[in-house]
DNA sequence: CCAAATCCTTGACATATATCAAGACTGGTG
DNA sequence: CACCAGTCTTGATATATGTCAAGGATTTGG
């Protein structure tokens, strides 16, 4: 239940034996079924989540209600609303699973304390934020100037299982395209692979 | 010269006067004239910079080589390559002064330092962290599901400095549309208004 | 304060992507 | 195992935005 987590920690920071157990003796195992919402718009977050297995899609909905995924989080990935969770105000995304999921979970309070009291833990909560961060700041600079296709290629290149585990109508909202046009250029792109 | 920063790290954290002194003896000053680079693609970023007076345009290049404007840096705001400064990678992005610009910087060596010794500046830099990773998460979901219309809407309701203090053809690159089309949605606009 | 460079606007046209519709396919559930 | 809801594909058409071009306006630096 603890090591894939476990694992996690080590590689980010040097912690004794001691301060990680107490670490996560704080976490609680959660099992979903899929379609479950860990969070909805409106709620506020509480809870800072760790994926042992499954898949989490994080979205919000358009003027027209569509759904429009911002990101996907897997196994041994952390993962919260930043902003409700840090200054508790409504979430304005939703968080969903897309397959039967199993997390750790840890409230706010237990959080804040960890890394107040845990120095290495503090360590690691930094490097994971401004790894988040980073990977926020290449999605937008890939997707803002990039046609579909490119957004596709990007996709393929950076985030292949995405494609490979997920629904394409799911990943279609994810580049920024509708399903139609996703489809084509699949289609466009099977035809291009048969002549090369 | 601290008088901004100083206001700034005191409206995120409790720091005793000695270790807020402390902090600021790190930061040396730098002024420029408008179009100097601090950031040039393929460098590493060795600089966490305080913004005392001025704007700075953070872009990279598309396959064109037209400039796409991911964010911009005003008065009183933190600003430095995350990526490139967390984990010393050549950066992606250009950082450019857009009017003649006054900073504070501090070094990597002593940054680091510092949020290792001094826990207010760990935490203070914690806060900003969280901000900025929401704010890039909010520019993700305003601009991905939006049209360009709406994305104007958006910067000027969350951003209208923006609208007033740049030039067209770079508000344009931060939209995400060509310059033409920024025009013709502000003729539009203005024509609408005569209406009403 | 002037000249040169850059920027802004507008028109005509090209292109990418959305929308609507309908049929084929698929997988989850009773 | 079969059915039904949901998904995927493909075509026809509509729409938003890009590209190219040129003249007018504005800004910058000497």
């Amino acid at each position: 239940m603890y090591s894939l987590i476990e694992n996690d920690i080590k590689k980010l920071v040097n912690a004794n034996d001691e301060s990680l157990q107490f670490v996560l003796s704080h976490f609680r195992q959660i099992k979903t079924k899929r379609n479950h919402f860990l969070l909805k718009e409106g709620d506020i977050c509480r809870t800072c989540y760790f994926i042992n297995k499954g898949c989490v899609q994080v979205y919000y909905l358009d003027k027209n209600n569509d759904e429009a995924t911002r990101d996907f989080f897997f196994e041994a990935q952390w993962m919260t609303n930043i902003e409700s969770f840090s200054k508790q105000e409504p979430s304005k995304e939703f968080y969903r699973t897309i397959e039967p999921t199993e997390l750790l979970a840890i409230d706010r309070d237990s959080f804040f304390q960890l890394i107040s009291k845990v120095p290495p833990f503090m360590e690691a909560y930094r490097q994971i934020l401004e790894a988040s961060y980073s990977h926020s700041i290449q999605r937008i600079n890939s997707f803002n100037a990039m046609d579909a296709l490119e957004r596709f290629h990007w996709v393929r290149e950076y985030q292949p299982h995405i494609l490979t585990r997920l629904p394409s109508k799911i990943i279609a909202s994810y580049i920024g395209v509708s399903p139609e046009t996703l489809s084509r250029l699949k289609s466009k792109l099977r035809v291009e692979r048969k002549k090369g």
